[in-house]
DNA sequence: GTACCCCTACTCGGATAGCGAGTGTCCGAGTCGGAATGG
DNA sequence: CCATTCCGACTCGGACACTCGCTATCCGAGTAGGGGTAC
């Protein structure tokens, strides 16, 4: 019941795609660079972004990834369904039915309490995540900055658009 | 980010545990049989739950599991707990520190915005988890249960016991 | 007949293999920009 | 001087090893109960 690491480095290359001037993006390895994070599996985690239509990319020179929709339109949960996939965690694979008293005699056809029970708690985790944007993490995370802190990171931006 | 499956294999047999007439228990083996699962695999589960102090276990001739608690007190949250570890699935590697411009500039006393983000939700999972007791799924069971299928239990559980 | 002891059978508990998903990396496919060249 | 062509560098994309945790199993540790034996 881990995680991927990968939901968060996307989740703070995205941020950070989201603090990036309109219109522009990134490469992967800058992305990378950025959390001194490896190259390579970045890249890797990239593209699961730019399957789930997250990101859009552009090849050549120049390239890169950048946001495909306003960042107030991508949540958390679009990122974790790109890196995971969207299926819930917990799976029921109907164990009910089996063994000596699971017969036939019974209809099934409702789901068991304990399937039910697990679909309503991810429900609320899903609905929790798909309540945070990531335009709403940018946002908050500039407030917080120090002004030295946005200055390091609008030299290093301006260096890597160059 | 997929939920072990003995996660339902002990919670199902918690129901059961709490389906028997108060005080008795039933062995490792017993409980794989009912809902046809490798007995093995099983014991190791309820090993696992044992040491949580979800279930006491009694050794020798007619030993087996019980539950350590009631049946209310026992949420589905306390199973997780005992088989997965109560560590969030999203684990901050604080990478927001790394790199060129995470350095030494910023205060990271407070999390960030994308680690509390994830801590919410699964707050908010753990918390629908904690709702749901074994006792309640039990009776919810029996409730909807048909009599058919009621007798089929009783007979199996009184051969079990006796 | 009764009390004690031993032995067997049954159960849990931890230590031990096997396997698959996530982790990590690399090289080929595709593309844009600029330099070189000819008109 | 300008248009065209070619080349190179840069980027994404998918294919290929590796590792760790879940899966699965087995055998030893411990115990309760029953049968046997001595008194």
């Amino acid at each position: 019941m881990k995680m991927s690491e990968g939901v968060e480095w996307t989740a703070h290359a995205c941020v950070l795609l989201a603090a990036l001037p309109p219109g522009t993006g990134l490469p992967a390895s800058a992305l990378a660079e950025f959390h001194a994070l490896a190259p390579a599996y970045m890249a890797k985690h990239m593209q699961a972004l730019s399957r789930a239509g997250v990101v859009e990319s552009m090849r050549g020179p120049a390239g890169g990834y950048r946001l495909s929709r306003p960042a107030n339109e991508i949540s958390l949960w679009d990122i974790v369904v790109a890196i995971e996939g969207g299926e819930p965690a917990f799976q029921c694979t109907e164990i009910r039915q089996q063994g000596p008293c699971g017969g036939s005699s019974q209809d099934f056809r409702k789901p068991c309490g304990i399937h039910a029970a697990f679909s309503k708690a991810e429900a609320a985790w899903r609905a929790e995540l798909k309540g945070v944007s990531i335009g709403e993490l940018a946002d908050a995370a500039a407030a917080k900055a120090t002004a030295q802190r946005r200055t390091a990171l609008a030299q290093w931006v301006g260096q890597k658009l160059a």
